[in-house]
DNA sequence: TTCATACTTCGATCCATATCGAAGCATATC
DNA sequence: GATATGCTTCGATATGGATCGAAGTATGAA
């Protein structure tokens, strides 16, 4: 009685921890060697090799040939979001010894999912834009409404630029920290590289953590304080 | 360098197979017996009970005991969610052999996602109430606009009645089939249960399957054509 | 009480697969 | 060419866990 797609044949690649910590820290955005996954998930290139071939035969990775290097990356902003959408059940699911631990509170705060921001400061963001009518929800999806693109054009981002690449512009992405939606898609993506080119927050190494410097993070709250350049 | 919930968990426990079949059978909403739910999966009661102590030590599922049955129902909307999510995902990383079946027509026009309808008709439905402003997206999430309240009003659902309960009234759900929104929460409980009470649409048995009349589909046109009731 | 049904527990089996050592390729560097 | 590095393939091992038969417990019916 097996309806619709079959959900366990992803579910059980996501489902060893070997992998599942290779996924998790791909989750950076940050493309990494078949060696980085496998200090990451703690095993031999052995046995990561294996895994990673199961990811991409699962079309779960890509690959990128370089060199005698081979960058492995998600292979959609789909999977992370499926990601995302897996740790917020096993975050509420999970038995009450995971509990927020030291290193969490910074990821809670601001993180890199995928390749936008995630954390407090993204859905606070993702707020102030919905509650200024910057961002609508239209039968298509989410939409930039007018006063959407100049508060974004204000913030130093060309929206011709990313209307002209492939893929939605606007995305809903779920949060597992907040348990409410943050921004996806290319304008999400062009967002957390603005913030990190004005040197506003930098990215912690060998994590998915965004560390906000004093200066920066006053620039933001002001940025979504009220006065935002409308 | 696990960062974040441990997602490997429940992936895990999603990943094998007659558990992955169980838990699509309970999005069919009905809570079911330990031995419907072995048939469904294909094995053996012994077997099966063993997997729904894990599905319960996981919090995927909970249990009513009543008399001598022990029925088994999916712990929450989220747990829903996220099975929509992972079929999502499964579809479109699939190998290209998962075609559309001669099944798979029906759910893909109308079927339930545990507790409210899905498919094309449902996100037909969603597209109409944002379009026309009944929905609207807000800081705290999706919300029922006055408009909107007159408009389900009208369909014959008493929205005080609802808010009274715990829970979300509106939550947006990802569309496996559609790959886009349709509306869960109690409000896309109380509108499924309204098709089914005034006729438009049976549940097939032992499916997720919602078969919509002639005469029902007729009115459900009506209803997002243009003269919806406002 | 006796029997039937629903479900669990126990024990044994058996298979999938995660794991790593060792060897093999491929690409870069000297 | 020789040597080092990144990665894969092969083979062997071992372990977790899915499975079911058989027996046990609980609830309901006769």
């Amino acid at each position: 009685m097996k309806e619709g797609p079959d959900i366990a044949r992803i579910a059980n690649l996501i489902g060893d921890p070997a992998r599942s910590n290779m996924l998790t820290a791909l989750m950076s955005g940050k493309a990494l060697t078949a060696t980085e996954l496998a200090s990451e998930a703690g095993i031999t290139q052995q046995t990561a090799s294996s895994h990673l071939r199961k990811l991409l035969d699962g079309n779960l990775v890509t690959i990128r040939q370089q060199g005698r290097h081979r960058y492995f990356a998600l292979a959609d902003e789909r999977v992370a979001r499926s990601l995302e959408v897996l740790m917020e059940l096993a975050q509420t699911t999970g038995h009450l010894r995971t509990r927020t631990g030291p290193a969490d509170v910074r990821l809670r705060e601001a993180r890199v999912c995928y390749n936008h921001l995630a954390g407090q400061m993204a859905t606070r963001l993702f707020d102030h834009m919905i509650g200024h009518n910057f961002l609508a929800l239209a039968p298509s999806g989410l939409v930039l409404t007018e006063a959407g693109t100049a508060f974004v054009g204000a913030f130093g981002i060309d929206i011709a630029d990313l209307s002209a690449r492939r893929g939605h512009l606007c995305r809903e992405c779920l949060d597992w920290s907040e348990r409410r939606s943050h921004l996806a898609g290319s304008l999400g993506r062009a967002i957390l590289a603005r913030i990190l080119d004005q040197g506003w927050a930098r990215r912690e190494a060998n994590s998915r953590a965004v560390v906000f410097s004093p200066r920066g993070r006053a620039q933001f709250e002001r940025l979504i304080g009220g006065e935002g350049a409308t």
